[in-house]
DNA sequence: TTGATAGGCAAGTAATGACTTGCCTATAGT
DNA sequence: ACTATAGGCAAGTCATTACTTGCCTATCAA
């Protein structure tokens, strides 16, 4: 469960995320190419893929094989219930 | 905004925030007191300190002086945001 | 005023984490 | 079979970060 709070805490996986939430099923090199493109952002394929299985690890994204392919999946249900931790014990705010 | 993520990142400053959600308004020698009796968590003042001006600059934790004393306050709302930056997007959207 | 308490500052150490480098395996197309 | 593609493994480098050490300031109580 601290490792949802681990993976979240770097920009490059964030904006993997941000890519897997646009457009679900990419391999490693697709992933690669988009953050390229669309998000400005140049990191080396050996960077990208330990950073997804960092985010494999955290229970964020899921692998499917298929042949020499290993598609990546979102899933966001982690993601419910951190932020929660801390809000729900909090009835409201002050002003 | 990033600052949130980073400032998660870390189990101390996790079970600062914790500590903050169960008793507001705490001094630092308070929270480290806490800290260790309660969440079995051995962290010395500085330490503590530094993590608190991290949470600060993440603008989760407010500070109020009064005297000699400096109270810690928790705000939960930069947490609201954060898990729904993926989950909104998922169902469909994107025009 | 003296002493104790609450906290701050800054330089240094140690550990964690992101990324690289080089080589290796497996699948698919021709 | 040969080659290009998709990905994996592991040791090493470099930067970030968590924590320490030592000393300093400010407030309060006696």
């Amino acid at each position: 469960m601290g490792d949802v709070f681990k993976a979240l805490a770097d920009p490059t996986r964030r904006h993997i995320l941000d890519e897997l939430a646009e457009r679900d099923d990419q391999t490693l090199f697709e992933i690669c190419a988009r953050l390229g493109s669309k998000h400005q952002f140049t990191s080396s394929r050996q960077a990208v893929s330990q950073h997804l299985e960092l985010l494999e690890a955290a229970g964020l994204v899921h692998t499917r094989r298929e042949g020499r392919y290993k598609f990546h999946t979102l899933d966001t249900r982690p993601l419910a219930q951190i932020a929660e931790r801390w809000i729900r014990t909090k009835p409201q705010e002050k002003p």
